[in-house]
DNA sequence: GTCTATACCGGGATAGAC
DNA sequence: GTCTATCCCGGTATAGAC
């Protein structure tokens, strides 16, 4: 069990260091500190031992997007305050990242984890947004599921700018532009709201 | 003059469908149509010749954001439909793409490109936005090199979205969020100035 | 300048000893 | 279950003929 579980902790370091792609089976078994044939007793290959260790981060990544459903404030406040957790930019997003990998897109089971995760992520983000428009936060006329790609991206295109960049600000600051523009509009929906 | 042409066009594709790590210089020469020498002659390896291809990647994506500065319409106008001009989110951003390739972000000059592909872009946003400012289109209190940032990230974002569910329509909706959001702002900077 | 042939290395998987 | 040794293939670059 011990072993198993090695593997898939190095796999899931190395995809995100450095993608799918550019991570050999030898990377991983350095990494986890066993031998050749280990992997290949546990996994069917590098393959399999992607998918799992994909799953696994998937799993984790989830978690925090509780803050969207749950938690203190407003809805319009749990909106901005998932936006505003802290994300290491320049090291990119660990499922978007998938995303331009030619052999992630090639490959139907690694390729079904990440748009599960993507599916999961804009439900809630949708969910929370229609429950700010029903609280007047935002404007009626929102189309939550639009909203909620809107802001999913400004995070995916944050870690691109990060990278492109090798800094940390240009993702916080494409952060504060959206804040900035949920605020907006929101102002305008109050006003509409009392006139 | 041919060869070389053909070496560069062909390298431009590929690195669009498959990136710069999984495109192989066979790849490229049976794509040109040239022998495995040619490319050595013109150039001094893969690294030389996607320098030279995505220069030219550069230079023609570049082109259309001169719709930011010039144009019919208001500044927001032009925002707008830069924003909205037709994107095939499928197959990615030829430049953000290069951000997520671990071969390319090691490499100095490649990167050097793409990072100074987004200076130009995020400049052109930030112009744009400042001048819708200063003609009360949007609120006062915007920081244009933040919405600039947070507006070439939807647009990036878009990209990871539609290729992660294999579809066009997660781009298409995250651009009309972000359109209705620049709306909303426009219309609580309209409500300010009235007061 | 362009071609074919070839060298070298590392990715990915297997065989089989312990 | 884990290890080492080995195989095959393709990526990248070079040699050298035409």
């Amino acid at each position: 069990m011990e072993t198993r579980e090695r593997l898939t902790t190095a796999m899931a370091e190395l995809l995100w260091e450095r993608g799918y792609a550019a991570t050999s089976p030898r990377d991983v078994l350095a990494r986890a500190g066993v031998g050749q044939g280990s992997m290949y007793h546990h996994f069917d290959g590098k393959h399999g031992l992607a998918v799992e260790a994909m799953e696994r981060v998937v799993a984790d990544l989830l978690a925090p997007s509780a803050l969207l459903a749950d938690g203190d404030g407003s809805p319009l406040d749990r909106l901005k305050r998932y936006l505003s957790l802290p994300r290491a930019g320049t090291r990119g997003c660990r499922v978007g990242r998938m995303t331009q990998d030619p052999q992630v897109v090639a490959d139907a089971e690694l390729l079904g984890i990440v748009a599960g995760a993507f599916d999961t992520m804009l439900g809630r983000w949708s969910d929370a947004i229609a429950d700010a428009v029903a609280a007047g936060e935002l404007p009626a006329s929102t189309v939550p599921d639009d909203l909620a790609r809107t802001l999913a991206a400004v995070i995916q295109g944050g870690y691109v700018l990060a990278r492109a960049q090798g800094a940390q600000e240009p993702m916080d600051a494409a952060i504060r532009g959206a804040v900035a523009l949920l605020d907006a509009a929101s102002a305008a929906a109050r006003a509409a709201t009392s006139a």
